[in-house]
DNA sequence: TAGTCTTCCCTTGTCACACAAGGGGTCATG
DNA sequence: CATGACCCCTTGTGTGACAAGGGAAGACTA
């Protein structure tokens, strides 16, 4: 069954991953607490939609991958936003806002459903 | 690739159709043209979308089907709400509405991304 | 020092589903 | 009688979220 969580992850995810990075380089464990803290715990990536997430992205050329040493002196990847992810973003944040706001108009629309 | 009008079609086609339906019962053919209209041709929905979404919804209990015919004098498939689908739809509106309001804030949030 | 926790990375298999591209039938209109 | 609008459907293909695994290494605790 279709469900409202995972499915607004698909639709979102890329943006949200793109978005993260413009704060700054990031390994995938940061990105994914990242993202819970911004959506206040609405969303939860899973490890196993995230790694896969940023591997595609990569190969997209959105961002790029250097291994690196983590806050806590953990062996960890920092993705970077390269320029094609920056313009990426830029040009796909309005887009989702825009058909998210026709879709959130039309399911306000009165209607009988109160009858 | 993953395309924003896609993705976020699936996150919001069965809560589209519930509520195109809370106007009423409706074949597949208006209920599209409804959504279409509704959204302000931001989202299309393919034929080969809606009718195996109609079926789904339809084994889910969220609607129901009888043959009959449209206002031009053809056959065609009225689909109604259900006390389940009214249920439903009540329900996961709300759920969507949050859950794009917090990608939203964390889309919007200012960062480095204009430096 | 052994055990456990946390941090960090990854993969495989499964299922759902959007879409493209097809097909078909019927009614109205010129 | 041909064309277009209306209305229904299916198959094949690809993508991607998720569950459920696995592993390694630093940090803390008893």
């Amino acid at each position: 069954m279709a469900d409202a969580e995972s499915d607004l992850l698909r639709s979102s995810l890329d943006l949200l991953v793109l978005k993260a990075l413009t704060w700054g380089p990031m390994h995938g464990y940061a990105i994914s607490e990242w993202i819970e803290g911004a959506t206040a715990d609405t969303l939860l990536v899973e490890e196993g939609t995230l790694y896969p997430a940023l591997h595609r992205m990569e190969r997209h050329g959105w961002i790029t991958a250097e291994w690196g040493v983590s806050e806590n002196n953990r062996r960890a990847k920092f993705y970077k936003l390269s320029t094609a992810g920056r313009a990426r973003f830029r040009a796909q944040a309005p887009v989702w806002h825009r058909h998210a706001e026709a879709i959130a108009v039309a399911l306000r629309r009165t209607s009988l459903e109160f009858r």
